[in-house]
DNA sequence: CCTTCCGTGTGATAAATATCACGTTAAGAT
DNA sequence: ATCTTAACGTGATATTTATCACACGGAAGG
């Protein structure tokens, strides 16, 4: 049973249609994940299907040495299109899925795939439409590491991150560096530049992004 | 009407059970590329599912400036992960696919999309494991350019050649620093290091893998 | 047989990035 | 107020990769 009504669902997830809401309302359950908390990890198996009701959660591939890279964020309406994929076989994840602040996450039980699947349309829709967003996603990523130099890739990656979190963005030179995997002196001395030309102000602590808007 | 019958489809796709089979033998369309040419490229809409009856297409992103960066093979048996997915959306490719040798492709009319989801568990099955298995490749590829460096990722980039083409890879080493976005020069020194410790062995114009198969 | 071209080998150099070393500054703790 | 610590700045240096220049040899075509 989910803490929302099916008509909310439905304002979150506007793919859903009445059936559905109706259906995952009764058959899912609601879970809260603290700021912090970790909702997979590499070599968990799944056992639900993960919809975003409200927060953020930060994805990131972790690496044999530890480093990491940051991917994308999940957020309010967004499914774990890796849930539900590895779900359908049961297999073990190899990423990382972190809460940045609390989030609410409808929880559905693999058990359900199947009849949901057959029996909702808005359904099969729904988890497409998540595929695609997160294999377009993964794929711009792609782009970004296999042509683009480090002063473009930390500029698209601030531009994410102001389209996610806000233009003000409180994230210290290290932890970009992990999450571009390179180095705090490399952010820097990019930021640095960045500032000269006005695409960011920096203070202690935060950056705040002064570029456009992606998209 | 697919030049295979229901069974043979069987054959191809095991994921396939009998009403399914019979469906897309029906209203697919069967269409053979030739060698070298071009299934899918950036900017183009889909109108068709494809499914890989025989023979082998390359999919690769190319980058702004015409730069090449290799992602992965479709073989017999697979299904184009991009056209079903921009299909829900009629959405636009950025990915190029080249035939690379003679291939048979079953091509289904998008309008069909919708009954073979609700009518036909099967079809959402191999449309999840193909969306599960493309994205897990897809995630590998990013761990390789994040984290490692071009030795590795070039030994990497040989033993998947070598397990969808053999280990007689008749490659040259301009095509090889294409396809991972590097340069013919960096590519000479790496194989012949890698020749020196017994990996591989070369020729003109061909590359004996000799290391560990992929997986 | 000779020429041309393509694939390859290799040194020299440049560019991008990572690493090391150390200094500065600001915020929080005692 | 002073101490401590984490964040940030920056030069020097190392490593990795790309680029440039050129040489060599075999294959193909005339």
């Amino acid at each position: 049973m989910t803490t929302q009504n099916p008509q909310e669902l439905i304002g979150i997830f506007p793919l859903f249609d009445l059936p559905l809401a109706i259906f995952l309302h009764e058959h899912g359950e609601s879970k809260i994940y603290e700021q912090g908390s970790i909702l997979m990890k590499p070599g968990q198996f799944f056992k639900y299907a993960m919809l975003i009701v409200n927060g953020r959660v930060k994805l990131y591939r972790e690496g044999e040495d530890g480093e990491e890279f940051f991917m994308y964020f999940l957020e309010s309406g967004n499914a774990c299109a890796l849930s539900m994929m590895c779900m359908a076989r049961s297999q073990t994840s190899t990423i990382m899925a972190v809460a940045l602040e609390e989030t609410e996450v409808i929880m559905i039980p693999i058990q359900y795939m199947d009849t949901l699947m057959k029996n909702y349309s808005a359904w099969y829709h729904f988890v497409i439409e998540t595929y695609r967003s997160r294999f377009e996603e993964l794929l711009t990523v792609v782009d970004q590491i296999a042509f683009k130099n480090m002063d473009e890739r930390l500029e698209w990656y601030l531009k994410r991150q102001a389209k996610s979190l806000g233009n003000n963005l409180m994230l210290t030179h290290q932890q970009i560096a992990h999450d571009i995997n390179s180095s705090r002196e490399v952010v820097s001395r990019l930021l640095k530049k960045m500032e000269k030309t006005g695409l960011v102000s920096m203070e202690r602590n935060s950056i705040v992004w002064m570029g456009e808007e992606l998209e």
